[in-house]
DNA sequence: TTCTTTGCAAATGCTTTGCACCCAG
DNA sequence: CTGGGTGCAAAGCATTTGCAAAGAA
């Protein structure tokens, strides 16, 4: 599936839950998932909205934030908290569960994805008897010195 | 080993670290310890400081953090950000590496150990060629409703 | 005495909020 | 039209910092 088709079925899907939960589709809206959709893996919102200050639609600062909270809300866009405390996000429409490994010097942030984490939540719902709703792994590291 | 036991030894480790970092051993560092090692599994800076304000010994917030910084540089402390942007601590000696389930609607934390983590990171280090400093894995869940 | 540490209060930086104006429905 | 949404600037809040005073070595 090209970044172009998953672009528009992201669009869909946040005109559906607009429309379902009684909210506007203003062009803000829209503008804000299409930058995401189209440059970032992982962002935060300072970022963002430097870059759309330099694009076409202009939006404040307080849209966006109140525009990642129904992106999460509809599962396009997923929240970190790697450490520090900026807010990370990360688009996450067809993008499958995965963890990450943060780099230490650099900030770098490395994704990967083990089964043995979906082996390990189950043996948890049962020992806890409890429903999983999400997990977040972060491995700090820093890259070997010596090749 | 007893609750006792396990501060004296905290302390004498705080000691040896202050020596040989050329900090000073001032009363504020040893009572914040103190507290920390008697009162707590998980805290924050605010409940830390509110306690200490009705205790003996005062401190201010800006001495909590720094001496916070302290206590993770030795591995006294760990700190953690459960989602929110308030920074969780836990005292961390002689207590096994292991992980967190919070429960969403209480906030509760559990806690466990799974081995297969260390299997993970294991794989990883060799799949990066990176050295892991540590991690942070956190399982968001809610308790089953129905027995 | 010397120089780190403390405490206070002000500053910082991310995020939220209040409010007047605007526009999607 | 009408009420939700937006932008701006101000407010909040956890954390950090500057500086004078305190006190460990």
């Amino acid at each position: 599936m090209s970044s172009d088709e998953i672009l528009n079925q992201a669009q869909e899907i946040f005109e559906v839950y607009l429309e379902q939960n009684g909210h506007r589709k203003t062009p803000e809206r829209f503008a804000i998932l299409h930058e995401i959709y189209t440059n970032y893996g992982h962002f935060d919102v300072e970022t963002l909205f430097s870059h759309m200050q330099s694009g076409e639609c202009r939006v404040s600062r307080a849209t966006l934030y109140n525009t990642m909270e129904l992106l999460i809300d509809c599962n396009l866009v997923r929240k970190h908290q790697f450490g520090d405390n900026i807010a990370q996000y990360e688009k996450c429409h067809r993008v499958g569960q995965h963890d990450h490994v943060i780099i230490a010097d650099s900030g770098e942030v490395l994704e990967f994805c083990d089964p043995r984490i979906q082996q390990i939540k189950a043996t948890l719902e049962e020992l806890f008897d409890i429903e999983i709703l999400h997990h977040s792994l972060n491995i700090y590291a820093r890259k070997r010195k010596n090749k």
